[in-house]
DNA sequence: ATTATTAAATAAACAACGTTTAGTATTTAA
DNA sequence: TTAAATACTAAACGTTGTTTATTTAATAAT
């Protein structure tokens, strides 16, 4: 009887499919440049077959979200293993900003897209959120610890971090720092990064 | 022979009409859940009529950035008077984050909003913009006279502080600080910008 | 093997969008 | 009073996300 195994295995497998089209198209075009029936042409299907395995277009986009959040915290796992605080602190600000350059469709829905009212309480426990939030209390807890942000308040200092990268991101992002040249952009988001470590 | 003059009133006060109600819709909906229909439905005028006056929905768009702008150089001019350029840099943060928070519509246009594909091109050569950030640049440049901000690159210091204070904006105004107190909030900023204030 | 049942996929349609067109009022000039 | 110009609108176009009715294919039952 392994006929409902196979179907199942199927059904997953032309999940993946529409995912991988759809994260393909999303980060090339932007999601909203991107519609059902490209994603529909690129898998070689009927536009109706996409709605079999997702509720709507949005749905596509919450799963990749999901994703990229998964993402998003191992990245920032990933540089938990320094020890040097000080250079944990560095190091977790230039993840933050890779990642929201990597993957700007991922990083948008997180940090910037206007949240539809219907999904906001979704963000009211925001588990995937403040587990990132809590690593990087945490880095400066222990840079403190170890004699760094001197009178500095440990909320004050992770929400002005946390702004910091994430008005770097979110500048780049929605497209207002056009006017630089992509080399010289890369030259000024280094820079701010080491300015504003001189606060440690 | 007042009959051009009239016309042109009647002309510009249509336009006035037009860019009220979408400011209006705007700030209520966002850019892209405000249809040309429903702009044309709170003016009582039909959807065509829009079009006699604006080129397109971005151009509506477009108009509005602009004037945020001016109201936005104004309130930047408004501290240029202090004498001491800490004080002064100081004081520009602060009336960076006003706006933002007083008028989050426009600031939203202004610097969070996507901006409409055909409209990217303006942004190329963004004189607004581009008056403002020399204002930033100019603070900061006297600060540097004044013995401040040693060792560090003019340009650096100019994005890193607009991007400092654009991220407080833009995670406030789009709902991303909800699970933080009115109170506690106004707190986190205020002790962020002096916590920011020990670069200068 | 044939038939009935279920599942998978599609073609066609729907409502809503930004925009354009062709035509109707209204105002101005002759 | 008529002709020309202007202001406006109704209806349509092409695309969008989504739903439907229908067909095709695969499985189960007889």
């Amino acid at each position: 009887m392994g006929i409902k195994e196979r179907k199942e295995r199927q059904k997953t497998e032309m999940r993946e499919s529409i995912l991988d089209a759809s994260l393909k198209l999303f980060t090339e075009e932007g999601y909203e440049n991107v519609t059902m029936r490209k994603i529909a042409d690129k898998i070689e299907y009927s536009v109706g077959t996409l709605y079999l395995y997702f509720k709507d277009k949005g749905e596509i986009f919450f799963e990749l979200h999901s994703r990229g959040f998964a993402e998003f915290y191992n990245k920032q796992l990933s540089i938990q293993h320094i020890k040097d605080p000080i250079e944990r602190l560095k190091a977790h600000g230039e993840a933050y900003i890779r990642f929201a350059m990597e993957f700007p469709e991922y990083y948008d829905l997180m940090f910037i897209s206007r949240v539809p009212a219907k999904e906001i309480e979704k963000f009211e426990h925001w588990e995937e959120g403040e587990r990132t939030y809590e690593i990087l209390k945490l880095n400066i807890r222990q840079a403190m610890e170890a004699g760094y942000f001197k009178g500095v308040d440990l909320e004050v200092a992770a929400f002005s971090l946390w702004s910091f990268v994430h008005g770097i991101a979110s500048l780049s992002i929605r497209g207002r720092l056009k006017m630089i040249p992509e080399q010289y952009l890369q030259f000024l988001i280094s820079g701010a990064l080491q300015f504003i470590s001189k606060l440690y």
